[in-house]
DNA sequence: CTTCACATTGACGTTTACGTAATAGCGCGT
DNA sequence: ACGCGCTATTACGTAAACGTCAATGTGAAG
């Protein structure tokens, strides 16, 4: 990550998040609604801190994994206040615990899903490589998919 | 998987489906609904074949990782017609490569949570066993927990 | 024969996660 | 002064994935 991101006093707007992020400001007001971002404010606009950016990434990491919205509000509060008393410490504790579970069978459904995935596509490149050589996908092709990966923050680069 | 179930000519009603995989007849008809079931039928009553038992197993895992109905459908259909001409199987082959993208991004978000969760566990066992080790969680708690995991096929027994 | 439990097909309601205007204010370049 | 682009709030709309009746049928049990 370029290090210019992560200075504790850089702010960013709206607009600035949602370009690396690629999603809309509707989104993070929906999110905000919901209680799970709080930006500072200058006037009625919303300035979004660097820990505001932090929550907005596990969010959406949050989402691409399954979670609902509010399943990522209750993490994301039990993991914000890790004081609150030691009872409630303790029962946070058995929540963390139980979501690991859960994050452990997403991960195993994954790994299934890949496996068989893989075994399919090298059937098929089987198939092909018998009947079409031709129409087999190039490598390059292939770069090309990994390229456009939608994922992450995308970089964003002055013009 | 007891083998009683993987046998070929073994049928399921809708309920013993439910019952087994902790869903509701509503769900399994709006699944058919849209194109991702198709069980045969006894007059009116649907009769699932084994075949049909691992549909649902491949729709539901589908969920549990974020997948739509509508993209868990576009994979089940790539994945059925092996056939279909070389050209239909060359573009079957690049989305599957797609896919495989797409689910390793999903992998890796997986186990980014997972390291945060286990360290966040971590620091707030420190501070437990700190300040009141008699808060802390007991083992067999913890594997009261992972016993009732509520993932895979729920073991039906007979009475 | 009746009741009961489970099945079926509609049809409408609900929650989630936003999209999509409509309206209005602020800063800035010309 | 005036539009442009960004922002804001409010409000209504919507797609997905079912839940929840209502009305009906049907086979087995008492």
């Amino acid at each position: 990550m370029p290090s210019e991101l992560r200075r504790p006093e850089r702010a960013f707007t709206i607009r600035q998040l949602c370009v690396e992020f690629k999603c809309t400001p509707r989104a993070l007001r929906f999110y905000e609604d919901k209680g799970l971002l709080s930006p500072a404010r200058q006037g009625l606009n919303r300035v979004y801190s660097y820990k505001d950016r932090a929550r907005l990434q596990l969010i959406l990491r949050g989402k691409r994994v399954g979670l609902s919205l509010s399943e990522i509000r209750e993490i994301l509060e039990l993991y914000a206040k890790g004081d609150g008393g030691a009872a409630q410490n303790a029962k946070a504790l058995r929540k963390f615990r139980e979501r690991i579970v859960v994050f452990e069978q997403k991960r195993e459904d994954i790994d299934l899903a890949l496996e068989e995935l893989r075994t399919a596509c090298a059937r098929m490149e089987q198939m092909l490589a018998d009947s079409r050589p031709d129409l087999l996908p190039s490598a390059e092709e292939y770069d090309k998919i990994v390229r456009a990966r939608v994922d992450g923050p995308h970089e964003v680069r002055a013009h």
